[in-house]
DNA sequence: TTCCAGACATGATAATGATCATATGTGATC
DNA sequence: GATCACATATGATCATTATCATGTCTGGAA
């Protein structure tokens, strides 16, 4: 028989943090160029991970919130690809790198843990790619409806939904609006 | 000092596969509900992982090609929560799910890759989910340029671009006329 | 209660791309 | 060379959404 592993990963990594931070609205974690030398996981607030662009804009690569791991991949590579900043103040938790892949190596539970955490973070991503190649608000709802078995967002919801289905706030009320009509 | 490591994990799985195994086009590997026994890599040809939805239309998740690895996830799923279909001629290789699991149990170096490999795909996917949130062919090119490090795609692959970046081919030729002139 | 910020709602307009139609170029095959 | 499939190219039309403007509602703070 196997064993499927279960259970927050993040919540077992929060139990091996060295170090907590408190980090002010516009606050940088790292810049892109920094060596990596933390895991990080916010247990309050949002942290965002962007990459500049030549043209001045920045394309937003993760929105971390509640017990969200920041740049997981980040762990295998030598320095940051993007910066990390606080869009609202939060707490942050901190492991060192070299201790975080001493645990890995030692613990296999944890090791496990990891990979699947890995894994369903692979699979949310595909599938937030998916609803984004939709082109109609109706589309994307409803790919992102199945996604959520078919649970209709609350009313103060939405517009972060809307954020996450990549449309206008205006266009989504409008799409839900038709669906009650 | 920190090893990264590096190297395709996909070859490392080819080496352990136990099977092979043709498929014509349209024929499928396995559908929403079966059950997980085994981990696929696509040597040549094409395999899409799709999700129908109630409506009757379907939503890819990925579109593997030479040398991927399919549906990560699943192998620590009980069940599959998707079709996969050949939507060309391909060459499938194939490991027993107990198998690969036990080899990552039993292979420290086969299990980091494991991790590293499932790290990459979280950042690529994500930044994928970024290219799509852009709105404009314009702003969608700039950013996939920024991501393969601004080297212009060659002609034979236009299309094929022009599909990674959710937008019509026609609407791409376009984009890239406009930047000629 | 009064006030205020922010979500929800809706109308008008302009920008944008999907789609359809059609044409050109190119490489492979016979 | 003739032919075929397919990528590239470009024009015209139409559907859809972003944006701006403006208004309503609701929950929390004073």
């Amino acid at each position: 028989m196997i064993i499927i592993m279960s259970g927050n990963f993040a919540e077992h990594l929060m139990e091996r943090a060295e170090k907590r931070r408190v980090m002010e609205k516009g606050a940088f974690l790292f810049h892109e160029g920094d060596e990596v030398q933390s895991v990080f996981i916010v247990e309050e607030g949002v942290v965002e991970l962007t990459r500049p662009q030549l043209d001045g804009t920045a394309i937003t690569l993760q929105r971390a919130t509640d017990l969200t791991i920041l740049a997981e991949a980040s762990v295998y590579s030598r320095v940051y690809h993007c910066d990390a900043v606080a869009s609202m103040p939060a707490l942050v938790s901190q492991l060192s790198r070299s201790a975080f892949l001493a645990n890995l190596k030692k613990d296999q539970h944890f090791s496990e843990l990891w990979s699947v955490h890995l894994a369903k973070e692979v699979q949310s991503a595909r599938y937030r790619s998916e609803i984004l190649t939709k082109k109609t608000v109706r589309e994307r709802l409803d790919a992102w409806l199945a996604f959520v078995d078919h649970d209709m967002p609350a009313k103060g919801c939405w517009k972060n939904v809307a954020e996450q289905l990549g449309v206008s706030p205006e266009a989504f009320y409008r799409e839900m609006a038709r669906r009650n009509a």
